[in-house]
DNA sequence: AGTCGCTTGTGAACGTAGGCACAAAGTCGC
DNA sequence: GCGACTTTGTGCCTACGTTCACAAGCGACT
């Protein structure tokens, strides 16, 4: 069985990006890759490289490499995204707005199913080809163009509230952009991307520099 | 001494979580809170918690918990935001727009020193009271305004070509929202958002959610 | 056919992270 | 002032993730 192994976290993280890369790759024509080159290109060590490819099985071949487009089949299958899978996006402000509008969605493997604002005045807007519904719509476009991925671009005191009704359409993965802990049952993942934590990590490590650097003086 | 200890890179980005919890609880007008419900609150372990504060020193008091205040500075010493710290955002473009109007900027301990752009036609549009500056004048305002971070929000193919002039502007920790490996020298931080990487990690989980149903059947 | 060089796939060793469980240390009530 | 109760700080153990190093496998060239 090809799917016997748990795959660990952290490789499911690096394989989203190796097949990032391996787009661009095929894209520039190359049609076998060696663990090392593919390396370098993703901006990892090859062992770990071979390791994560390990747990798909294997279809390396020994003193050439890869075949790109078999390792994209594979990635793309591991990852659930040789088919497009339907998103909904809730909340329609600055940072919505350019989501909504994000041409990666649609090369990724991913399609908008629907735009989702609880204000009155931004319901019946257009962006790129879809209208902004109202949130009484949601339960039942998540039904019918079975959506199991939501997006949360709310401000953060709305954004527990966003999700509950999410989950409750039935939504199983939240992806949450807003500065808030969400809790949600055992069945449904939430992941998040905070812009401040990322600049925090950022700027502690500044701070180790500049520590570093008293020191020697 | 307070920073003898290494701390670790998960525990680093756990601070900035809790910094951000205690924000909202001394909002509310808390003044102690015990471990068990701040991580409540973060949405981790107490124990998990207690472990990472134990890396700063140790202000608790058994039998009552911290105060709230003493905390919010001990880690923003921690994480180098006692003072805001400045950044430039590069691309002002979709996303761009999106950030540069973000509020949780200047309230999470970061101030944007200058917006650039390369297309002409962006330069000297205003936003949010800054005005977007050609690229010539990257250099300058990093070392004129000591911008340790930059923040590249361009389309894939310039992110290497930007993150480079940023670094020889002065630029030492680089926040990419670009779906593109960086190269930089080991001086330097990276760290990148990618949206498709988050959601194809979600897709992975729906994907065995979807095996594991079919299994039971 | 045999040999040589290259690349994969993985076992074993190491390092990092998570979580339990409990002694130490403090507060609060009496 | 004392005892009971609460909560911290941490030692230890397990699990996960990374890296090295190399045998096994494949193709190409002679
Ligand atoms: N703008 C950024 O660059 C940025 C960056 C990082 C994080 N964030 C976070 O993303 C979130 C959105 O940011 P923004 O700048 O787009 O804010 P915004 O105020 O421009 O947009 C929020 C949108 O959510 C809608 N909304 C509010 N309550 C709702 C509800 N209960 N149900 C449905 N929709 C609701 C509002 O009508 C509005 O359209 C915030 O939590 C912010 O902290 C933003
Ligand atoms: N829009 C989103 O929601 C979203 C989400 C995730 C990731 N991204 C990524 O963020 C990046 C920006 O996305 P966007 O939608 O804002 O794109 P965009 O095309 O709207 O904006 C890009 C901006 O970068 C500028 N630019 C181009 N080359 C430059 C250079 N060499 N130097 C300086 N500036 C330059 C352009 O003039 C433009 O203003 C892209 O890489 C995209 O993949 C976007």
């Amino acid at each position: 069985m090809s799917e016997g192994r748990a795959i660990p976290e952290a490789t499911v993280a690096r394989l989203a990006v190796y097949l990032r890369v391996l787009g661009s790759l095929s894209d520039g024509g190359l049609s076998t890759i060696s663990s090392e080159a593919l390396a370098n290109a993703a901006g990892v060590n090859s062992a770990k490289l071979r390791k994560d490819l390990s747990y798909l099985g294997s279809f390396g071949t020994r003193g050439v490499g890869y075949v790109v487009q078999v390792l994209r089949e594979q990635i793309s299958t591991c990852l659930g995204v040789t088919e497009h899978r339907s998103v909904v996006l809730v909340g329609v402000g600055n940072l919505g707005h350019a989501l909504a509008g994000y041409a990666g969605f649609g090369s990724r493997g991913f399609r908008i199913a629907g735009l989702f604002d609880a204000d009155p005045r931004r319901i019946g807007e257009g962006i790129s080809g879809l209208t902004v519904q109202g949130m009484d719509e949601l339960a039942a476009v998540v039904a019918q163009e079975a959506v199991s991925i939501g997006v949360i671009a709310t401000p953060a005191d709305a954004a527990q509230e966003v999700c509950d009704r999410l989950v409750a359409a039935g939504v199983t993965s939240i992806l949450n952009f807003a500065p808030a802990v969400l809790s949600v049952s055992d069945n449904v993942d939430v992941r998040k991307v905070d812009l401040a934590v990322e600049l925090q990590i950022l700027s502690f490590h500044e701070q180790r520099k500049a520590a570093g650097l008293k020191a020697v003086l």
